[in-house]
DNA sequence: CTGTTACTTCACGTGTTTGTGAAGCTTCAT
DNA sequence: ATGAAGCTTCACAAACACGTGAAGTAACAG
């Protein structure tokens, strides 16, 4: 097959973006997106500080920031190189895994504050106490059922590869 | 029983503001956010553009523009009172299941977006590609079970009720 | 030890988001 | 008709997030 087995970079930048701001849309900082993206896109195991700068046309500076946020939030792993001051940027393998788990967060979050406003509100019996109980256990129902979603995707295609 | 049964308003607007916050991180429109949560935490069945603002302490302004949001999203309905200038806004039964049904639109977007880039990074061959590809998997997959979710919270507490 | 490379931190300029005040419409009351 | 209440829209001001340039710091090379 192969119709399409040649790179094209300019096209690939593109789409780069375009996905980036995709992420930004979801919550996450711009260049943080950008730099996500890019680790994504690349042929390589993973990118330099400075490679990442380059292909994004932005300032060292800019790569700081986005790449201390992705770390923080677990997107991004570095390891340094023997013999050079770069660390190298790479993808968890669980990327997608981690990133949504993270998002677990704010459910969990959600549900604490919900259930700490039902008795300011007057109680359960209340119609405000009661519409926030009902809130409370969708999110707990949401929450809980995500986390099956994840376990079921880890089954089927986390687990079969393990090569060394 | 009864031991929160009076309503603490000044607890109220406190849990109210601290909701709305965790919701505008969630994506919403601050505002929009807050009016939401106050809808939620209100014993009358709707309330009117004015006693949101009066509530809010906000400008008619920014009422407005923020109910034109949740009216566009679908979590808010106009119910026009006869014989005042005033409309009622209320929360319609299934706001959980709207607002998060809505969220799937943006899954739909990346879920396309990620399929589209694949050619241009060289192929599903390459290790760029391969990587958009289990991208595209993995949501398109959550996507599907999230439906799956909703659904089943629907047949739990949805159907029950159905009380006039 | 000195120089260079690569990243980090800081202070600033820019653009976007938010909410306000004032003016304009529309609808009900007189 | 005329008045008035209630929204809505518009133009602006304040707050914030974002990214750049410049200065600082650390690590390797000679």
């Amino acid at each position: 097959m192969g119709v399409a087995d040649g790179r094209d970079e300019e096209a690939a930048r593109h789409f780069i973006e375009q996905m980036a701001m995709l992420f930004a849309d979801w919550g996450f900082p711009r260049m943080s997106a950008r730099v996500l993206i890019t680790l994504m896109a690349a042929e390589e195991r993973g990118l330099t500080a400075g490679e990442l700068a380059d292909r994004l046309a932005a300032s060292p500076a800019a790569i700081s920031g986005a790449v201390r946020y992705l770390a923080q939030v677990g997107l991004v792993t570095r390891e340094s190189v023997l013999g050079s001051r770069s660390d190298l940027y790479l993808l968890p393998d669980d990327a997608w895994y981690t990133g949504t788990a993270t998002k677990q967060a704010l459910f969990a979050q959600l549900i604490a504050a919900t259930d700490k406003g039902i008795g300011p509100l007057g109680g359960p019996g209340t119609k405000a106490g009661a519409r926030m109980a009902e809130m409370r256990d969708f999110f707990a129902f949401a929450q809980q059922e995500m986390a099956g979603v994840l376990e079921k995707w880890q089954a089927l295609r986390g687990k079969p590869p393990a090569r060394s």
